[in-house]
DNA sequence: TAGGCACCATACATCACTGTATGGAGGCTC
DNA sequence: GAGCCTCCATACAGTGATGTATGGTGCCTA
């Protein structure tokens, strides 16, 4: 046998369909035929379905807090590191973003893990901001807008919104920053 | 018999439960004990659960339009008619709006019908920023914000934004009608 | 090189759900 | 009030998926 599969390869994969079919094809079967192997081996690596589903769970939940931490350990560029998160914190695939959150409407435990994942990533924000002197009062509305926005981006389609230029989106930001 | 369904009665608690339950609860039987009846009923007014689908969809995005519409032809306050939109335009049910977003992907042809919506929500949004006076260059990007953080708004858990004032996010709508 | 271990295939029982066939019950109409 | 029509119940076949039991195969080690 020349490819044997380890427990990372089909969450790895687990993860791959639900960015791109949904989470209604997150079973063993269809895992099995595009990992080409039979459910024998999904089972031998996963007590249940249910396992494999906490276990991409938390592989989502590891890779968001692991690139927050990382854009956070990233040397700053002092001022304008607000801009700078704008396009790193948030440079998320949006299909798996998209997955992930259709997903936790059908499953309170995933929903759950969803909140915990927008509560870093707002906290997140909100130290930036703070670090980037926004005062005090205005911190919580800024991250909260922020984040909404580049959510929402990440989930409506490019092409309803193909006639934004990339410097419109950096005047908005500069307007943002400024403020008031 | 003292309740006799409908069609619609049936479409209505789809509804019902693609809000609360998610669209992997949108089966014949499970809609069926919800109104206390059997798939007999079901399969009386719909041909398939394909055609109930079809029905739900359909409703919703009947709904979304309607819901347009009707913010279109308010008699216009004139000048803060945006921010009368942000108000009214997005008091759609977020539980509603997860759901089908939740659905979409799994399905291409409702992922189809939310691409459609988006769109149109988006039109009518630089619709009433031009009318507004907002400049034309100014109005793509605008229009692209404002949905985005409308939508990320209606997505994201309220707990997690509950020091979010009301007045914070209107000095905000305000800052970005004046803009530049 | 023999044995054990890690990984996978195969076959089977089970369950949830769909769709269909048919029968029944209540109200409308003539 | 007889008959029809609308709506629903019941029973059954079929399908797709889970989980389990058991056997097979290649590699690693002593």
């Amino acid at each position: 046998m020349t490819n044997r599969l380890t427990r990372e390869d089909w969450v790895k994969k687990g993860l791959d369909v639900l960015a791109s079919e949904g989470a209604g094809l997150l079973k063993a079967d269809v895992l099995a035929k595009a990992l080409r192997v039979t459910r024998g081996s999904f089972y031998w690596h996963f007590e249940s379905l249910e396992d494999f589903h906490q276990a991409v769970r938390g592989a989502w939940a590891e890779r968001t807090t692991a690139s927050v931490i990382a854009a956070l350990e990233e040397p700053g560029h002092a001022g304008d590191r607000l801009e700078a998160l704008i396009l790193l914190a948030f440079q998320a695939d949006g299909k798996l973003e998209r997955g992930m959150r259709g997903w936790a409407t059908q499953d309170a435990r995933v929903a759950a893990d969803v909140v915990t994942v927008d509560g870093m990533r707002l906290e997140y924000l909100r130290k930036i901001l703070r670090e980037a002197g926004v005062p005090e009062a205005e911190i919580a509305v800024r991250a909260a807008a922020i984040y909404w926005a580049n959510l929402g981006r990440l989930l409506v389609d490019r092409t309803l919104t193909k006639d934004v230029t990339e410097e419109g989106l950096e005047a908005l930001a500069r307007l943002f920053q400024s403020g008031q």
